[in-house]
DNA sequence: TGTACATCAGTGAACGCGCGTTCACTGATGTAC
DNA sequence: TGTACATCAGTGAACGCGCGTTCACTGATGTAC
């Protein structure tokens, strides 16, 4: 049984909760969800759902709530194992196509929602984005090799590139086999994002 | 009367599309849309849909190239309208903002469509970003003063911020007042982005 | 130990409602003779 | 010029269907005594 904030998730709940994932994925949108049919796809009963969620609002909040979980936990993970004396940037952005991969479904459907309409999924989305970018932000400002360099510049090419890895990692979602030149594009945008804020920066 | 390739199109179906669209981005998503809800927004009885449109998807296809037309008038208008002698690309930029505000439904739901699910819509929308990509690259390997720049990471680079720049579209859709800083968020990306492509293309 | 009771996930029937779609109709505009 | 007919946008009633929601039920698990 999977675990949410130290207690015992129902079977049930999870079934319904990785239904809604697969299907909202398979559309496009969580947006538009059908309660009988996320029961259908689940196998269960459409009023289970009734014993596990108020309703599609509040499904839809639980999934925010996987994604934003399941993302930080895999960042977490990345900085963690990225190689000591080197930004891990751009180890991250591997890891972040892995975690992706991991956790298909949701990630297709919160990324997508980053550039959707307003609302509680997209804000969870952004805040998990923007936190992201503020940890490599400072890992640059930190990272010796690339001297004095304007940190408000930075900031933009940081931010610009997390969009650019986010635009990349749904790519990836769709066509897995193009990774490497995917993962060579995010590559690409970073040196040049680098080497653009460093001749901004000399006096 | 509206004109679509040279022939009449009926106040009806103009009504359909507009209050379509008007749908489409209060939702968030032009996926969903229900047929007698649309007609009810154009305050038509629900059965002249089918006067106009076999279906919905008929209707989604209609929407796509009201999008691309448009769109393609806007740039071009905004390439015949640029500074001589300057890199008409950062013009471009503005004239999106306000093409895009004018038709501001449409391209809210086109420019969301970009990073959703597969179909008709994204791709069109997806090929004509490309086209204005490619004028932009164009535009730039003819301009004098970039000098000896290597084309390929150009290329990159104006993909890169093509899509910033429909990113930073949504943005002033959805907060008008922000104009001017997403605009100067566009030329500080177009700045940093040029100078790293030129610092990469010295032998 | 057994017994009685509470809790909770899951079930199945039933409801009213809005949906897409079909059909027969109206009324205005254009066209042939 | 008038008259008859075709075309076409728009209307309103009717249909069968899947939806969200409510309700009363079952059966398993846990707990008090």
């Amino acid at each position: 049984m999977a675990k949410v904030s130290g207690i015992v998730m129902p079977e049930g709940k999870r079934l319904l909760l990785n239904a809604a994932a697969r299907l909202a994925a398979r559309r496009g949108s969580a947006h538009g969800l059908v309660l009988r049919e996320v029961a259908r796809e689940a196998g269960l009963n459409h009023n289970t759902f009734y014993r596990h969620f108020d309703d599609m609002d509040a499904m839809l909040q639980a999934i925010a709530e996987d994604f934003a979980t399941q993302l930080r936990q895999g960042i977490r993970a990345a900085r963690a194992n990225a190689a000591p004396g080197a930004p891990p940037s751009l180890d991250v952005v591997g890891w972040l196509f892995d975690h992706a991969q991991q956790y298909a479904d949701v990630f297709t459907v919160a990324l997508r929602e980053l550039h959707g309409p307003p609302g509680p999924l997209r804000d969870v989305v952004r805040q998990t984005l923007a936190d992201i970018a503020q940890d490599m932000h400072e890992d640059l400002c930190r990272f010796p090799g690339l001297g004095a360099i304007d940190p408000v510049l930075l900031r933009q090419a940081v931010d610009l590139l997390v969009r650019h890895s986010v635009w990349l990692c749904l790519d990836f979602l769709e066509q897995p086999e193009r990774r490497e030149a995917l993962l060579d594009n995010a590559r690409e945008a970073f040196t040049t994002l680098t080497l653009g804020v460093l001749a901004r920066s000399k006096p």
